[in-house]
This record gives structure tokens, sequence and C-alpha cells, in this order.
DNA sequence: GGCTACTTGCGACTCATTTGCAAAAGGCCC
DNA sequence: GGGCCTTTTGCAAATGAGTCGCAAGTAGCC
């Protein structure tokens, strides 16, 4: 028992405060951008999410409020999103991108069930890959800017 | 300096003898399965290649040997040899799976430059990767089977 | 209410990957 | 060498995520 437990803890599923519906809808209008009904009605489908979603999942969850939307739209405003810091990308290799709410001071990565594509988050110590991050810096002569860290395997439910 | 330099190293051009086109055949020929002028020419250029390569890239390669080759059978042997553990597959984020020989006593990861998308491999003390996989199980109540760790950022030459 | 720039819808398109089916060809036995 | 059976392959068409250009719509501000 050399690390303490709390080292890994899994996320809880309520939003903090800190990253409302409203106060990214504010701070997008602080920006100078525009608040239209869907860029509203996709934050806070993302921010109520439980799971990372998908372009087409987040198409059909905006069309039920929304019978007009676009496909077009979602990908360009899931883009913009991501540009401003609101949405991270995430990848778990079965061919799209999935997005969920960034919390800036709360980097994470996922548990992704390969049976039933169930997804957790997980908070790894950080020292350890910035460790790494340095020593591949200094030996391999490359720049490391972001990493891509995710585990597959079988959730309780599936194994 | 408390770690040994060796414990990251950049992996080697040449492909190890045991990891040669000859023996991965040889391997599947005993395994009972036939033995094509395309699978072949796929395992040749795949233990040649110096980076994963894409199903496009694959094609075109052979297609140079063998222009009748159809895009469908590509994908197919890929799978094939990523079945039959020849193949592992690798995501950089660019909207293609790409695949390289895979060395079952020699597991690495890579540095992606996001400029020139060129690939370095990367090998990571695998022991710190394991001790948080050991964690995860206890405390997710989640089975890890695989892992993804891929480093993006600037090559040198793109820095 | 009207302007203007930011957003959206639409339709067509790209491109990796998949599918069903019939034809081709390894490996094996004689 | 010929035949057989099963694995592989080619073909053609389809799927599905993501993109593009452009004209129409509208949020925010006067």
């Amino acid at each position: 028992m050399k690390t303490p437990s709390r080292t890994l803890t899994v996320l809880p599923d309520e939003t903090p405060e800190n990253s409302s519906a409203e106060q990214l809808i504010d701070a997008l209008r602080t920006k100078g951008f525009r608040i239209t009904k869907i860029r509203q009605a996709m934050i806070e489908a993302l921010v109520v999410a439980s799971q990372p979603v998908s372009a087409p999942q987040l198409l059909e969850q905006v069309a039920s409020k929304h019978p007009s939307v676009n496909k077009t739209t979602i990908y360009r405003e899931l883009d913009f999103l991501a540009d401003n810091k609101i949405l991270s990308e995430i990848d778990i290799l079965d061919g799209m991108k999935r997005y969920e709410i960034l919390h800036p001071d709360h980097h994470h990565h996922h548990l992704v069930c390969t049976s039933c594509r169930d997804i957790q988050c997980v908070e790894v110590p950080h020292h350890d890959l910035h460790a790494l991050e340095g020593k591949i810096q200094q030996t391999h002569n490359f720049t490391v800017q972001s990493h891509v860290l995710e585990f597959f395997g079988l959730c309780g439910k599936c194994s």
C-alpha cells in the first residue's frame, strides 16, 4: 500500500457547477459569439450527457427538439466548441470521434468496455506522464504537445 | 539522473530476424492457411515498411506488383493478419487505421508529428503502466485487456 | 425596425471501410 | 497431372462519417 488510493478515482457523474450550461454559454457570449438555439441545445445536451457522445448521437438528440437541424451544423458546432475549449475530443477506436465537456483543471482518461462500449473516466497520476514526456523530449528530439491514453477491457457487467 | 537513459530507446529500423517475412509465412502455413501471392506480398511490404501503413497505402504498394488486387482483399487480409497476431493496429487520429508488424515480446508506443505525420516508436517502461492497470482493476471493477498510449507533437524537423 | 456578420440548411461530394456473391486458385489426395 | 474442396479474391454496389459551397436565416446591436 505504498500509494494512497486517491490517485485513482472515478469522476462524479454530476457536472461541477463551474461547467454548467449557463456558465459555458455566458462565457461564449462574453467572447462575442452568438447564442443560437442550436448552440444552446448542443451545450445542454453535452453537459447532461453521462458519457462522451458522437456527432450522430448528438444529431439525433438535438433533432428531437429541433427537427430541422442539419448534420453539417452539428459537425461545425462541435468543431467550434472544441476550438473554444468547451469540448474535448476522444477516440475509442470505433470509427468516430466523441466529445465531452472539457474541465480545464481536470485531465482524465477512459476505460472503454470492448463488449458494451460503456465508457468510465479515470484519473491517472499526472506526474508520471509528465516525467515520461520530459524524457521523450530529451531522448527523441520530439516536442510532446498532447497524448492519448485509453484503456480497453471489460466492465463489471460484461466480465 | 535517477533513471538510466535506457528506459527509453528508439527502436531499430531493421526488423529482428524472428519476424522476417519468411518466418511469418511459415507460421501461417503451419496453422493451415494458404499462402497466396497477395498474402505474401502484403507481409513482405509490411515487414519492409519503416512506418505503420494504412490500407490505401498498402493497396497502392501491392498493386504495383499485382495490378489486379482489389481494395476489398487488402482490408480483409489486414483483418486476417491482425486476427493472427501478425499485425497490430494503430490509430494516429487522422481518420484511418494503420498497421505494423507485431513483435510479441516488444510492446511499444508512438510519437506522431502533428505537422508532417511522421511516426517514431518509443518504448515506455512497462511496469508503470502495469501497476496502473492493476490499480484500475481493483478500484474500478474493470478488467483491463489493452491500452492505447500515443504522443502527439512536433518532430525535430518540424519544431 | 433595420443592418450586418455570424449561423444554419441543403445538396452534393469525398473517402475509408463493408457486404454479398460468384469466380479463381491454393493445398492435398489420387 | 487431374480433380476436389475450401479458402481467397475480384467486382460492384452500398454504408456511413465527415466536408464543402452557397444561399437563406437570424442574433445582437444601432
